[in-house]
DNA sequence: TATGAATGAGCCTTCATTCAT
DNA sequence: AATGAATGAAGGCTCATTCAT
């Protein structure tokens, strides 16, 4: 274990790491669940409205509770965010790693990334939500400064696998690597905005779509 | 002239209409640069920082007049913020009929509303990042049920174009005509938060780039 | 009990019943207390100066806090002006209902009806001043619509008197039931504006003087 | 004459006196027609809405000019009411002195100095409308201190009248002569709310009805 | 753990008034 | 006589947060 607070289960302020490394593993598991069940309700009213417009009040009223009682879970509303935020990225990341660890040819490479990528929307609606439509007012605080540098490993490990691509003669040469892998990345996330689990594709129907666009283009042949 | 308001100049309330449909053309001209010209401060901004956590305050700072000033020239926050959006979405609008009455071939006429979409992207850099950042909040106000309204058409377009390309055998068959909509514009409009005017690659060199991924893919074949 | 919020005390926005309906009975009694006490200190300050002219900042220096605070108690001004209203309201049609009830004839009626009338004098006075300088400004708003409601029942129980007393020959045949009760209701709610508790009269003695003068006239016989 | 001002027409800001004596006579023509124009734009939003509800924008808005602009006629908001009231004053109380100095019995100068009150209804609806609405405000401004002086002066008038009648024993020396004053005074004034020209009654037909009740009451005898 | 009361800073907006043109 | 732009003070209200109980 890398972490061992003495202070079990109330966060810090502060601190220069994600909030789900700085909490506490030894608090009670009652308490823990209780923490967690508001971070879902918290979580579900930023994906429903921004993060910015979520008030704590909202999150407290939700919670059946008065917004002060919140602080005795969180120490601020940005710890919340923080914990929904925190736990998205080390999921993906560590997925992402999984996948460039097994070193398979690029074009099955990138097909996982993009297959892990939409398969997020669903369980990660919320954070990837939030990413959308408050990074312009998150990425300014430097208690998030890691959601930035996530984002340069995360971009590292696409770019290469697209040169990979390249060289091997894959992917066509006349493509450009980081304008592709961002365009790709924009395309995702930004669906979580019409994506509704249940309807007519889910997730990795979406995905399987995405996949053929971009391999191939919508051109007919 | 289609407007001539007696009152020309001075903003009216309310109304179901586009800020600009509303606006009085009939004002001085000085007094319409002032104004345009504190819309363009006020769009750096929303830009900047998005359009809720911008203050009026931030606004007038910037043009060097107090807050309560701003309301000489625009009646609320949200009508500033309706102007710049307005503006965009009717010329978008313009320029994409422009090329659907051209009447084209499907392929062409899809690479032309690219283009045009690309192409919006430094003219209209603080409207669609406002777009990308607070359509949720903005899409709640009936002020801007205008936004969703025009949105349908523009969809509207571009998916009957798609679906007539399928029926010339110039676009895939099995690819879905409103999902690949809507990965097209959000690619796009999302390239607004890292698209730099003056960079490595200008607008229409994105726009040949992507039109080259989006048609024939990244595969070799 | 006819209301039991489950979230008590705390202040609902909107509906279309007066406060004192709206609130919650089941808030504890320090809650209820502290609650009253900020009423209270507002209805001075309205009768004193207006509605309109009072401020929130007014009444929150006048309880020694913030003025922001006061929204914990209350969720607008207007539900506090609200509240001090429909209080007087309630109270006053109440008692007017117990002397209709009593069925007594028509000249003891209407002598009680103007005793309750001056008698509210000294314990509503707030809201007797409010009604008669806001009025036009309160009765404009939908949220005071059951104001003319009420004010429409009560003429109701006036007029039916006074014509019962003209039919059984008590009251003079030609004077207008309608004007008279207007008459007799703002000559007592005026002197609002000028009674003064413990002065010469109290509300009482205005109630004898002005029974006398309405029945008898002031002429000699 | 009394005052002669060289800044003809426009008035100097404070003062000791009511405006009308303030006010130039030697103006234009055009230019105090203009000016009583303006006055009885302002009047009426100040019967509808009452004084401090009524904005300088509605009155300028009312006479289509901008807000600024009015300042070119009036000093200040104040000064345009102080003319209102002054000129109702004014007439007024020339009118009380003419049938106080007409020496008639009690009887005749009570009922004469009714049909006056009730008489201004129409013609001075704003003024009275004012008075009642916004009194509580107006009276703690130096400059409306004629107003109370000119209360005073009204009632010494009244209150003699009764005593006199009461003396010649033809008002029951038992109603309280202030008190009775005080009572037809308000009666009139606040009738202003629901009088509504051209209605049923007319102003001297509502004076006819109330001098009978006043007199005679409304008993049958 | 939660409540209830309060803080303090800030928000959008209004409005009477001023003044150069 | 009027405009158009701005001022400055204030107003009602919101919200994250604190803290004694």
């Amino acid at each position: 274990m890398t972490t061992t607070s003495t202070n079990s289960g109330r966060p810090e302020s502060g601190g220069g790491e994600p909030a789900a490394r700085r909490r506490g593993r030894g608090s009670s598991a009652a308490a823990s669940e209780r923490r967690e069940h508001l971070v879902r309700l918290a979580a579900e009213l930023f994906a429903e409205k921004g993060f910015q417009a979520t008030t704590v009040r909202n999150i407290a009223d939700e919670a059946g509770i008065l917004s002060g009682s919140l602080y005795h879970h969180f120490d601020s509303k940005e710890s919340i965010v923080d914990e929904i935020l925190s736990g998205f990225f080390e999921e993906i990341m560590t997925r992402y790693r999984e996948v460039i660890d097994r070193g398979e040819d690029p074009r099955t490479t990138i097909a996982g990334l993009v297959r892990i990528a939409f398969g997020t929307l669903e369980p990660h609606r919320a954070a990837i939500t939030v990413m959308q439509n408050d990074w312009n007012y998150l990425k300014g605080m430097e208690r998030f400064a890691y959601l930035t540098k996530s984002e340069d490993e995360v971009e590292k490990m696409w770019v290469d696998t697209i040169k990979a691509g390249q060289e091997q003669e894959l992917f066509r040469a006349d493509v450009d690597p980081k304008l592709t892998y961002r365009m790709i990345r924009d395309t995702v996330w930004v669906a979580v905005r019409w994506f509704k689990p249940g309807g007519r594709l889910n997730a990795q129907g979406l995905a399987d779509h995405y996949l053929k666009v971009m391999f191939d283009g919508i051109n007919t042949h």
